[in-house]
DNA sequence: GTCTTTATATTATATGCGTCATATAAAAGG
DNA sequence: CCTTTTATATGACGCATATAATATAAAGAC
């Protein structure tokens, strides 16, 4: 049946936003194209309507992922105070909610041992939200008089990465809480982001 | 067809040795039971006899996988000056050459993303290895001063696994090299681990 | 108002995989 | 030397999945 001729762009969006949601819960090679048509309320059939391959959507779906992820960050004024800014983020990342909800935030803890098996291209893509979300990070540190605030910002976004996936793959609930708070804390420190 | 009484426990030895690889390249939804018993030498079919399911398999070879890592380091001396054991822990960790070989390194950047959606059995085991490296890690630290050096330890294990995962993700080599480079740098600068 | 176009649905095909029942052959025991 | 035991092999079943060919029905054009 033909639906209003935005219909088409409109569907697109939705099943592009639900492969985001479960590509981040699942990883990409646990989610069924049938899987996510149902959720977006279609029969698996007309997916090839949409997209070239399974491939496709999931290449597609990495920038609706790392969107979602950084609208969870708009909140934040990046021309506020360097250190209040940067240390909105770290607290952000590194709170018990993001570690509880994959499917919404950032896909670099989850996804990143996914993608390091994946085609040239898709890592491309996910090496430019990486240095999207590094950039972000840079312009605080920069304020801060690091020299190198690029360099200084990849080294610290490896650690909020780090810090929340091995929180997601521990399974003492003690352990993953520790994680996460041990790693807050040695970044505060170092970058003198304790409220004093 | 039988053989000598020892020839089984050699052969589950060697499913799970390629087991244990297998998955950390592949991560453990891509490895086939099928495949695993071909490395080894066998048909799929005898699987069973040894163990009881694939996940029993994943669960039993995350403990191989960390040993296989371990082994990697047992050149440094843990008794050694402690900046020099922590230089020698990052240096190897950070390197390229890690990087570049998933099925023999460290299971933490490869599979945390993977166990993170898995059973809380296998996530527990997965645990016991993150606290094993990071007690190893906490003993040069705690001869540095450090009042809570595992806490400490836990961040610096968080960064360690965050840069390597992001250094394999990424598509663009250079910003993979600029990964693993730049959060070496924040580190030996942390912890005063330059030679001078 | 009829015709054409097209977004979505139905149905089919092929493949890969986990699991297991059964077969086979060689070692160990008598 | 014959029997029993058991490590591994063969083959089959069932399920999930990616892909694609075809069907359907409604919107837009004339």
């Amino acid at each position: 049946m033909r639906y209003s001729s935005e219909h088409k762009a409109k569907t697109r969006e939705r099943v592009l936003k639900e492969a985001a949601k479960e590509i981040r819960a699942k990883g990409p090679g646990n989610v069924a194209v049938a899987g996510v048509m149902a959720r977006a309320g279609l029969t698996h059939g007309g997916f090839y309507a949409h997209f070239a391959s399974k491939d496709a959507l999931v290449k597609e779906a990495i920038g609706t992922m790392f969107a979602d992820a950084r609208a969870r960050t708009d909140k934040i004024d990046p021309d506020g105070d360097p250190r209040a800014v940067l240390r909105a983020y770290v607290d952000f990342y590194l709170s018990p909610a993001h570690r509880d909800s994959r499917d919404r935030g950032c896909p670099l803890p989850t996804l990143s041992g996914d993608f390091a098996r994946s085609q040239p291209e898709t890592r491309k893509r996910f090496g430019a939200g990486v240095e999207a979300i590094a950039s972000r990070l840079a312009e605080p540190l920069a304020q801060l008089g690091y020299a190198d605030a690029k360099a200084e910002s990849r080294a610290l976004l490896a650690q909020l990465v780090g810090g929340v996936a091995l929180a997601r793959a521990v399974g003492d609930p003690g352990l993953s809480d520790a994680m996460l708070a041990d790693t807050r804390e040695s970044i505060l420190r170092r970058y003198e982001l304790e409220v004093r």
